[in-house]
DNA sequence: CTGTTAGCGCCTTCAG
DNA sequence: CTGAAGGCGCTAACAG
């Protein structure tokens, strides 16, 4: 029975218990530092504990306290540098709290998030942290019902359920860029836009029509163009709107990686940036200095969204109140020249 | 006693069994399809399961099995483009084979890195891949003896350490990068070097050496500095080594983030590259093409080093023959305008 | 202040 | 082919 354990002999906390002449129980506690130990009993048990380098079994722990003090990280992209230092936020604060991260990648798919979803909650995770690639609510719900976890939402939101949502400033930001091309003069601006299952890029476009609209501008269909994050998707829109019969004079971008198509389209077309074509995106980069043209952008602290989201699931966690918690993560215009203005 | 859970009524193996009609353990082999089982027995099982929504918890299964499936990620800073690429391609990997990624970040800090590698530990994970900061081997082995582990290390290793190591060409790459500036008549070069703790910052310092060496040039003590991967640590040593009395004609960085420093760096004093000062890196990044002046880099794919990592992981997991395979990720030159080369 | 007892939810011998 | 029993390692009532 016992010869089939790979690990010759795990340390256990009866061992502990037994070569500090105690009892399990005893032993726990003055381990977990619960209940009124004497100091003695106390300092058998730790120097026992040491002696044999015991490690507690975690997963012995969740099993019978119900908590697993690790939370579900769930983005469309890890590899993205803002889903990346978003992560890298959210784990500074969790750890904070003695909270471990359990991380999925929903690979830009609904599907792939309900799988990243249910595999976390099979996994007893005691909270949620999702960048939502656009979920169906019955989905989500039915999964919520099933087993109540804690959950915010960030970046990109399912309105109306979880506990919370931190989302960055769409609206400002592009009224930002918008209000600053039209301060450049110019009035035919186009759009390259992002995922229009995600709030956040909704969010933009909706945004993006209504300064317009202020200024009293038209949004011509065929200069908004796009439906990934992606570079390539920004090369391929950037290439159709350019390709239109009355190209715009100005691009809003909904995101860096968009932008980077941009230039790389301008660049294969011959147009000039800012000269032929100004530039303006959502998201700051911190290389958008040095690039060719240097990019214009609205920036904020993508480690800044990790952080609240967490300190918002730690407290959902911890009071389990329903009360719901939305923030919004301020952003603010770069000028740099992509936009036209001078260095 | 039962009025105390958080969860009104958790669904459990035996209530699903209840249902069924049948006991505890049939239900089990049913779900897991083990042993023989008549069919109806395990559609009734099934159906029952489904009805209740059952997910059973892997909590339990594991402390049972003694396997969580689950493999630790360290990395020293999991919102670099490289780590957190490289992550997506493991995860790939380890999802396709059933397994869950725990993500931990060292933070840069040989204390963090044990500190991450004893709570993974903890939780029993199956599996480590680890990126080292360079911790001490002492440290390292003693983790290792208490629990032992399958452990790949990837980008850095600890050399003899562990079950494999995934590495990049950095000789062969560095190689590249001084033939190259050699070919473009230079003679005076210098180098930005990263962190010299880990083996990916030794190699490619001893590659240059060797390589300078080759050519018959001489390496000067001041026109080598670093010591950090970060875009700061590159502005700092380049502005450094632009400034001794006969700075080099030619750069050779150790990593994109510290040959972005260089590049600010040079337009800072107004430094012209390539003209008066050629920049070729260790590293390709997706915005490179876009910079000012585009980046001649060594390229790889990142996601394939974890992608590789894994595999040979599981390949330990499974096997668990203490049979050692170190890899190495084949690297390119790929030549755009820094190092002087016309488009 | 401390020990005994009883499980958390699941899997796996061992019998039948 | 199926059921009963035991236990993974830990914690929390409940008694002393």
């Amino acid at each position: 029975l016992r010869n089939r354990l790979r690990t010759p002999h795990e340390v256990t906390l009866a061992d502990v218990a037994k070569v500090a002449g105690v009892s399990a129980s005893t032993a726990s506690r003055a381990l977990n530092g619960r209940g009124e130990l004497s100091d003695e009993t106390r300092a058998a048990v730790l120097e026992a504990a040491r002696e044999l380098q015991f490690e507690p079994s975690q997963l012995a722990r969740s099993l019978r306290t119900r908590t697993t003090f690790t939370v579900g990280f769930v983005v469309p992209d890890v590899s993205s540098p803002f889903y990346a230092t978003a992560l890298k936020g959210a784990q500074g604060r969790l750890e904070e709290a003695g909270y471990r991260v359990l991380l999925m990648d929903s690979e830009q798919d609904a599907g792939g998030e309900v799988e990243a979803l249910r595999t976390l909650i099979a996994h007893r995770v005691d909270g949620l942290l999702v960048a939502t690639v656009g979920i169906e609510r019955g989905r989500f719900d039915e999964l919520a019902s099933r087993r109540p976890t804690p959950c915010v939402f960030f970046d990109s939101e399912l309105a109306g359920r979880g506990d919370g949502s931190v989302l960055l400033d769409n609206g400002p930001g592009i009224e930002l860029l918008v209000d600053h091309l039209v301060q450049h003069g110019h009035s035919r601006i186009g759009l390259l836009v992002g995922s229009l299952r995600e709030t956040s890029g909704t969010e933009r476009r909706d945004a993006f029509n209504d300064a317009m609209r202020r200024h009293g501008l038209a949004v011509r269909r065929e200069h908004v163009s796009g439906g990934r994050w992606s570079p390539e998707a920004g090369l391929v829109a950037t290439r159709a709107i350019l390709g239109t019969p009355r190209p715009p004079t100005a691009l809003v971008s909904s995101s860096v990686e968009l932008a980077l198509g941009a230039i790389a389209a301008a660049r294969e077309l011959g147009v000039r940036v800012p000269d032929e074509l100004a530039l303006a995106t959502f998201d700051d980069a911190y290389f958008a200095e040095l690039l060719d043209p240097p990019l214009t952008a609205v920036a904020y602290d993508p480690a800044e969204v990790g952080r609240r989201a967490a300190g918002l699931l730690v407290a959902a966690m911890r009071d389990g109140d329903g009360s719901r918690r939305d923030e919004r993560i301020r952003v603010e215009l770069v000028r740099r020249r992509s936009c036209g203005c001078e260095p």
